[in-house]
DNA sequence: CATGTTTTTTCGAGCAGTGAAATTAATGCT
DNA sequence: AGCATTAATTTCACTGCTCGAAAAAACATG
């Protein structure tokens, strides 16, 4: 059975974990502050702060010179993360290109590494041993740094298998069933752990907009692939990092266009920068599609279709209608109150919004529920980035920290 | 902020409640069996029965006679529920009947009582009267059992909202935005509980099969509507009881055949049992769907079917290529490993079932994964009836019990 | 009746949280 | 400068919970 006993040591691992959980989200603060974040006693704090400084977790910060003298009693001390207890190597695999960040414990940037992914980088080497490469690579750069790795996080695009450390599909060529992982993992004997991409964007868009942290969200990227990523209440939706959230793969007209997956009638085909340009130049549905797509010419389409081109602006209204229906599907079973698209057609947002309007107002829920609150974010590496780097420091909060005796 | 502080009182109440959930899964049992159970020492275990015996929630089994003298040691004495410290009264409200159930604390029904729901039923009494006037007859009829009513819990079908405590829109004529929980509520002086049916199946399906208990499941209604549940990994999807699951809603085609909700290309306009007769008719599928369909038309429909008339055949195929697709287009977001259809429609599962795995199969998830089981089972009302029954009982386990002092 | 076996209870220790009171470290007023 | 005021932290005595080990209880067997 279950061992979900509570005794006194869970007591102390939740609310050690509220501390560093309250640390994390809003930075350095008083523990009278702590306190009042967690809803746990002074003297609880004193006890928590008291040993995770003990333990060199957090220290106390230098007050800020006498200036700020708007107070009557005591000075209040901040506590704040140790930055060098700590660090953790960040992946973010993507079809054309691979990005390597070394940050410490304080979720500080410490130095990175891009790099250029073509479809035949991992059939010349081995996944394991590109990405080994350039992690060699950043700490002999950041010796001091890289001698407290605690944790390697890659985000991947595609399907994972049921444990989250294998991935068992991917659009990024010969990456998938590759247990680089583990290779990683023995390697550098530091927990390896493998995220989605749509996954990390539902987590990253919660940190970058305060509004969102404990909202239902549906984040959508939109760009060479569609995917999506789903907060509920604040939680991230699918624990572990198990189950597939293949927005993109969702059938949306069945035998419909070819879709890079191999499927067809998939949302991507529709919706994806090769799907808009496909339609946009009238190329037939079942053409296998372009394998990457410049950048300046799915720019140089929005523009086109901003301008009034009736192919350009057709292709984006298809596409808005697949990306619509998709989610007019979704919140058949979720229901989230915020959608953010995100990524490279965040800026083809305005072509699309009518059609994927139109299609959320045939959901019946969105009848009864009113419609998602729909808005457009430009930027999508951050959240990526910010999700990888907020989930991977949590992850060594909440399971290396805050169980410490 | 939120409180999640964890002290002696939570830890008291979680061991309690999990010493209480072994019993409600497993029944009585020895202290030693709950020890193993749990995962509680038997010191605990030996505290937490005394207290739960004091407070009369549990009792002492008298031992079986010295019949089953296959022991060599101190024969153990098994704890149980004690009935009649309790009792819940559970509503199935449907589209063509109600059932109201009177069980008591141990889940052994009481008693029953039954009734025909109309078109106009809830147009002529307000639901919350037709609704206590039944409550009140099972009273009657058991003043000792219901003198301890601690709850009652309904089941609807329908969008709830948020809260989980009113129905915003609802197949069931006159239903929805009648504030009957709160009304009942106040009337009997007793926590009244919102259920979408849904959500029920999946808890009943858990309960029913042990083999599911821990599995992810999609429970598919198929019958005068379509509707679903979930669980993941033996949770419940959509915590509380908010978000909107439904499923016989979610879009198939769009500008498809006429719902009964008024939308266009629902499942339920194509895979409920108006729909396969409109289809099986030819009837136009804007037409306006009928109120209700007595079952022996539906039956005898299958029989046709299943005789290989042409028109019948071509209509389950439809249906089920709705069901599949919906399913396919589901298995984007969650990934269940089994999938059961119940309800009348199951007994057509053969006439659909080549449609839906051949949907299925043109969902990428399914290609990487395998396609989850799908397996039919005939018998809906059980589901309904123990996923509400367990669900109210467990309510009072956790909130009511597990909290005493 | 003594002995072995299995179930339950008892007992003392340990741990974490809490409220109230005490301590600490500034500011403001006279 | 000296003292009251204010606010942040710490100290202390106490509570409630779990746990392991040992004791007690309740039978079966020879």
């Amino acid at each position: 059975m279950a061992r979900n006993v509570s005794d006194s040591d869970s007591v102390r691992r939740q609310n050690r974990g509220l501390v560093l959980g309250a640390l994390r989200i809003q930075g350095a603060m008083s523990r009278t502050a702590l306190a009042a974040s967690t809803g746990l006693s002074h003297a609880s704090i004193t006890a928590i702060t008291h040993d995770l400084i003990d333990q060199q977790v957090i220290a106390e910060l230098e007050p800020a010179e006498k200036s700020d003298s708007r107070g009557r009693g005591r000075p209040a001390t901040l506590v704040g993360f140790n930055r060098h207890i700590g660090a953790a190597a960040l992946f973010e695999v993507d079809v054309n290109r691979a990005r390597l960040s070394l940050v410490d414990y304080g979720g500080v940037l410490v130095d990175r590494i891009e790099s250029p992914v073509t479809p035949t980088t991992f059939a010349n080497a081995p996944p394991a041993v590109f990405l080994a490469e350039r992690l060699r690579q950043l700490q002999a750069r950041n010796p001091v740094e890289a001698a407290g790795l605690r944790r390697v996080a890659i985000s991947v695009q595609g399907i994972l298998d049921r444990d989250g450390d294998g991935l068992k599909w991917s659009p990024i060529a010969h990456l998938a069933n590759r247990p680089f992982a583990h290779e990683l993992a023995s390697a550098f004997a530091v927990p390896v752990a493998l995220h989605k991409r749509g996954r990390l964007l539902a987590e990253g868009a919660r940190w970058l907009d305060p509004a969102l942290h404990d909202a239902s969200v549906a984040t959508v990227f939109v760009g060479s692939t569609v995917a999506m990523g789903m907060t509920f209440r604040g939680q991230i939706m699918g624990r572990g990092d198990e189950g597939a959230t293949e927005f993109g793969h969702m059938n949306h007209l069945p035998n419909g266009a070819l879709c890079r997956c191999g499927m067809r009638g998939c949302i991507e085909a529709y919706a994806s920068d090769y799907g808009v340009l496909r339609t946009a130049y009238s190329v037939p549905e079942t053409a296998t599609p372009a394998p990457a797509v410049p950048s300046h010419e799915y720019d140089g389409l929005i523009a086109r279709a901003e301008a009034g081109d009736r192919a350009a602006t057709h292709a984006f209204n298809i596409a808005g209608r697949a990306v619509g229906f998709g989610l007019s599907r979704m919140m058949a079973v979720f229901d989230p109150s915020h959608v953010l698209i995100v990524g490279p057609g965040a800026r083809a947002f305005g072509l699309m919004q009518a059609e994927i309007n139109a299609a959320l107002a045939s959901a019946l829920v969105c009848r009864v529920n009113g419609p998602p609150q729909v808005v457009a974010h430009r930027d999508e590496k951050e959240p990526v980035f910010k999700g990888l780097l907020m989930k991977t420091l949590n992850e060594i909060d909440q399971s290396d920290i805050a169980a410490l005796a």
